[in-house]
RNA sequence: CGGGGUGUGGCGCAGUUUGGUAGCGCACGUGGUUUGGGACCAUGGGGCCGGGGGUUCGAAUCCCUCCACCCCGACCA
């Protein structure tokens, strides 16, 4: 590509509504555009590089036995209220209606619309296993898009699909998918781990997420410094055993605490560690309240709330000081779980029940009570593991300090089981004549984000560092002045020469100083440069690597052999 | 959804407090001089000042209202 006829609308001032490095850097390479918030357009470099990432997955899913396919982002609300998700999406679902007023969507994800698609058409195990996948736009109507392209409203995905006949072929799939997802995020050389999700919306019970790491990323995890051990901050297991304190139970008092009402009042009004006191949290939950009582030194996990409540997250919301009223006859600050009013709901840590003699919140404004114990002065329901995991709890596995850090969520798979097949009657015939449901998973990779979350990890203050695999283009030729008649003739020839042996080259034929040349160059991150310049009538040219930026005269004869060579390096043939 | 902020030419911004009919830098067109890391001179084009309503002789500026975008939060008993 000639770059006088590119459409590349550079920028050099930093748009202000970018935040990121590759929010910004994306825009100002001209390979986005924004349209509204969280809805992006992709320009020519830019879409380069999107179906770069969709071949890479492309080729992995064909490899794992997955076959592509291409369904409607416009789905039915039939589909949805089989499986329930109608309601239990929630507001994320772009919903619409046709002149007819029958309610659609676009699609969020596709588990209902691929079950069907089978159904009916796969009756025997002797069909089974199957795989099916495409790559497409998918639409949620996010409640904060932001990052650019890696939190948006309408994104690129791959979902596939898988079917089988029974949990172990599930669990097989399942693997194989994960190994595959393993080679797309090494091919694009990501760095990134692989973490135990929660299955949220998802439904199903097992899942993973390949988090590529970022400091802007979105989603917390913890790992072990020791083992394999690695999780979501919402899905991973908090250990933190109370030891039952050698103490006797006290008698419970009421204590006058005027305006002291949060954690942090306590125990400089007590003087006591944070630990010995309950904390209490209101929830309202679709109108119903709930009380929730967890250690003062932790913080309440709302994923496995909503899990133990079976109920989807957007139906959770923190109570607001009027049901705090009702529910306590205090005001907020003052909540506990000693003789609430009746019928309200009280859920307690497990570890509340081995902690002696605490202290909370009185149900009177301005007052708490000690020495409350749980058993003698109150009972509720109780469950094992509520809280938020921090750094340096406990490994789960293998007891060692947990380390914390933040990524992209760029891929995610899911043990689904029977949810969708039963819900949507799904079912093949088993050797013996029998009817049962198939059982699924459901493997996404965010395309868009993953381009993102590259620049994340590969750029500087002056651009984009593409990795080769990725790169809009391999080769850019930098010819210094196009005026000038033996670099243009030189340029033009290695343009040719180039292409023909099947690279994918830009040539810099804009009458722009040498300096915007390379500027926009460093900026749109194109990983090998040949310069063509003051020592052209030589056939000597510059060659360069954008991630190391080393400039080293070659004669024009070589250049191939350089560019083979950084191939390889890459993993790459010409 | 709650809180905060911002909307002025393609991009980045000033002007708003104290109303008087819109400006700067970059980008863009033309002519010229330049040509190895974002050139210079000259000249030119481009703006419903987010929309609507109001106050006023007069509104980018004051008031009301709507909209859009961005940031923070949704963590607290």
């Amino acid at each position: 590509m000639k770059m006088s006829k590119l459409y590349m609308p550079t920028l050099r001032e930093t748009p202000s509504e970018a935040e990121i490095p590759s929010h910004q850097l994306l825009l100002r390479a001209g390979m986005i555009r924004n349209l509204v918030s969280g809805i992006y357009s992709y320009l020519p470099l830019g879409y380069r590089v999107i179906r770069k990432i969709e071949n890479v997955v492309r080729e992995e899913m064909d490899n794992a036995g997955s076959q592509e396919t291409l369904m409607s982002a416009i789905q039915p609300r039939a589909l949805w209220d089989a499986s329930g998700r109608w309601e239990d999406f929630g507001p994320e679902m772009f919903k619409l209606k046709d002149r007819n007023s029958r309610d659609f969507c676009l699609g969020p994800t596709h588990e209902e619309y691929f079950a069907s698609l089978i159904k009916g058409e796969i009756k025997s195990y002797k069909q089974l296993p199957l795989n099916l996948y495409q790559i497409q736009t998918k639409y949620r109507d996010e409640k904060r898009p932001r990052f650019g392209v890696i939190r948006a409203r309408e994104f690129i995905m791959k979902d596939a699909y898988s079917f089988d006949r029974d949990k172990e072929g599930m669990e097989k799939s399942y693997k194989e998918m994960w190994k595959a997802y393993d080679r797309i995020f090494d091919r694009l050389k990501l760095r990134y781990k692989v973490v135990e999700g929660d299955s949220g919306a998802m439904g199903g019970n097992r899942s993973h997420e390949h988090m590529a790491m970022s400091e802007v990323g979105e989603g917390l995890i913890v790992y072990c410094a020791q083992c394999d051990y690695a999780a979501t901050d919402e899905k991973a297991k908090v250990v933190y055993d109370i030891k039952k304190p050698d103490e006797d139970m006290g008698e419970m008092e009421k204590v006058y605490t005027p305006e002291v009402t949060t954690i942090d009042d306590l125990v400089d009004f007590f003087n006591i560690e944070r630990s010995r006191f309950g904390k209490a949290v209101v929830y309202n939950a679709s109108g119903e309240p709930i009380v929730v009582i967890v250690p003062g030194d932790r913080e309440l996990n709302e994923t496995k709330l909503c899990n133990y409540l079976k109920i989807p997250e957007h139906e959770l919301e923190m109570a607001n000081d009027e049901m705090v009223r009702n529910i306590s006859g205090a005001d907020a600050g003052f909540t506990g779980p000693v003789e609430l009013k009746s019928n309200v709901r009280l859920v307690i840590d497990s570890r509340i029940t081995n902690m002696t003699n605490l202290i909370v919140g009185g149900n009177e404004t301005g007052y708490h009570l000690k020495n409350v114990n749980y058993g003698r002065d109150f009972n509720g329901e109780v469950v094992e593991d509520l809280l938020l995991v921090e750094e340096g709890d406990v490994c789960p596995k293998c007891g060692a300090a947990l380390i914390m850090d933040r990524g992209i969520e760029v891929g995610n798979i899911f043990q689904l089981g029977t949810k969708y097949s039963e819900s949507l009657g799904v079912n093949y015939l088993d050797e013996n004549g029998k009817e049962r449901p198939i059982v699924m998973g459901s493997y996404g990779v965010g395309i868009s984000r993953t381009m993102s979350a590259i620049v994340e990890q590969y750029h500087d203050e002056y651009g984009i560092i593409w990795p080769l695999i990725v790169a809009p283009y391999h080769v850019i030729i930098t010819v210094i002045n196009y005026n000038d008649e033996e670099q243009r003739v030189l340029g033009e020839r290695l343009y040719e020469d180039l292409r023909n042996r099947g690279l994918e080259v830009l040539l810099d034929d804009r009458k722009e100083r040498p300096g915007v040349k390379f500027n926009d160059r460093d900026l749109i991150g194109i990983p090998i440069r040949i310069t063509v310049g003051r020592r052209a009538a030589e056939n000597i040219v510059e060659y360069s690597l954008r991630k190391d930026g080393k400039n080293i005269e070659i004669e024009e004869d070589q250049i191939i052999a350089k560019i083979e060579d950084e191939f390889r390096k890459e993993g790459l043939k010409i």
